[in-house]
DNA sequence: GTTGAGCGTT
């Protein structure tokens, strides 16, 4: 992120400092965009750091050679790391992301704006940015209970120009006080690979190429199927899982078929392919944070992978959390990130739809050469990182249904196929089912 | 007391 190339982490400061007392310090320095304290959220403590930010990256070298006294405290000036690098340092290759961030890939045009003064109105955010544009739609958006301003807000427009142009600061002057845009999360999942910052996330794996997909691997056609996204997006509960697939990449030719239609896991789909028999088994489900079928053999293959449920949040950094990540089985997979990496583009890092799991085998993955017996397997516990969907069930029941049965919820009887030994979970047996044809010949 | 926090509505 721009903004944090000047945005420098206070550690050790006093619990009397105030963002006011931080800006005046600073402010010395060189022009300060904006100074925050962080404080518990509940009970409004301060935690003892806070960060600074300037308007110009070039004066930071100067500011991290001094020591700094505020309030009467020593305090220590670090750089600010960004989320990504919170979570584990990727060597520097942040900096590529940046083609596909800003680039042509980005569907919304919509902006969110955080740090909005209370004060703020409609009026002023519009005038503010139609600087910028031609803006479509303003939101300031208010707690709906105590009817206060949320502190944040959202800002459309009608050409992705505007928006980049917005983009380009990371904070803008409005009457006074900055705020803060990012580009907006898409709020349905499917609309846009919106997400920016590419999620190189991790990996490392060519995470280029896999944009390539998430792009053009779009299919509409799989709308089709999908009521309203912004519904399935709620839990899973009961319903069964949307057919989050929406991929359906690759949907003929590689099996992908949506043969489950209505029960959810539609596209999914398998990638039968090498391994026939398997059909049905597939990566990544697409569903939420699931838990990659690992091979227990196989410690570190990353079950949940990428960030089963997502540190923190994902905010800021906005990376995809690795849905559908594989990674079942093969260690060569195990980065799971291969996942992340996989639907990174696409992944929104938010919404549970969206991000599916392309089989990114068949891809050119390298086999996941899991060792078959593995699947199902009940000592997987797979669910693991399934924060979204408490209970973790899907695995325990057989998936890859050999039968090509695409019955969701089917009960042990459908076992021929199955490799799950249990049927533990919620979604019964075999699901996966997919495409038969696959599954079958054979 | 040392790396935040925020994503809607039509």
């Amino acid at each position: 992120m721009d903004s944090d190339q000047a945005k420098l982490f206070i550690g050790g400061i006093s619990w009397e400092t105030s963002e006011e007392r931080m800006k005046e310090y600073f402010q010395g320095y060189g022009d300060v965009l904006q100074t925050v304290v962080m404080r518990d959220k509940i009970t409004g403590k301060p935690r003892g750091f806070g960060f600074v930010v300037f308007a110009d990256p070039s004066v930071l070298d100067r500011v991290l050679q001094d020591t700094h006294v505020i309030d009467g405290r020593t305090v220590e000036a670090k750089r600010a790391l960004s989320r990504e690098e919170q979570q584990g340092p990727k060597s520097g290759n942040m900096g590529s992301a940046r083609s596909f961030g800003g680039g042509g890939n980005t569907k919304t045009k919509k902006i969110f704006v955080g740090g909005l003064p209370p004060t703020l109105t409609e009026d002023g955010f519009r005038t503010y940015f139609e600087t910028y544009g031609n803006v479509t739609d303003v939101a300031i958006m208010f707690d709906q209970q105590t009817n206060r301003p949320r502190g944040f807000g959202f800002i459309s427009f009608d050409s992705e120009d505007a928006v980049d142009r917005v983009l380009h600061k990371t904070y803008h002057d409005l009457s006074g006080k900055q705020v803060e845009v990012k580009r907006a999360l898409p709020k349905d999942g499917n609309s846009g690979f919106g997400g920016r910052s590419t999620g190189n996330g991790g990996s490392g794996m060519g995470g280029g190429s896999y944009q390539g997909y998430g792009a053009s691997g779009d299919n509409p056609s799989s709308y089709d199927r999908m009521d309203t996204s912004r519904y399935m997006q709620s839990q899973n509960t009961g319903g069964g899982y949307p057919s989050y697939g929406s991929s359906g990449y690759g949907t003929a030719g590689y099996g992908y078929g949506s043969s489950n239609n209505g029960m959810g896991y539609g596209a999914y789909g398998s990638y039968g392919g090498a391994n026939p028999g398997y059909g049905g088994v597939n990566p990544g489900y697409g569903s939420p944070a699931v838990a990659a079928f690992g091979n227990p053999n196989v410690p570190g293959t990353g079950y949940g992978s990428g960030q089963a449920g997502g540190p923190r949040s994902s905010w800021g950094s906005q990376i995809p959390s690795g849905y559908g990540n594989m990674g079942y089985g093969n260690a060569s997979w195990g980065a799971s990130s291969a996942g992340g990496a996989a639907n990174g583009g696409s992944a929104t890092g938010q919404s549970p739809t969206g991000a599916t799991g392309y089989g990114n085998q068949g891809y050119g993955y390298g086999g996941y050469g899991g060792n078959d017996g593995a699947y199902g397997n009940p000592s997987i516990g797979g669910g693991a990182s399934g924060d979204m969907q408490s209970g973790g069930g899907y695995m325990g029941s057989g998936y890859g249904d050999a039968n090509g049965n695409s019955t969701l919820r089917s009960d042990t009887s459908q076992g021929s196929g199955n490799y799950g030994a249990q049927q533990n979970g919620p979604y019964g047996g075999g699901y996966g089912g997919a495409p038969s044809r696959q599954a079958q010949q054979h």
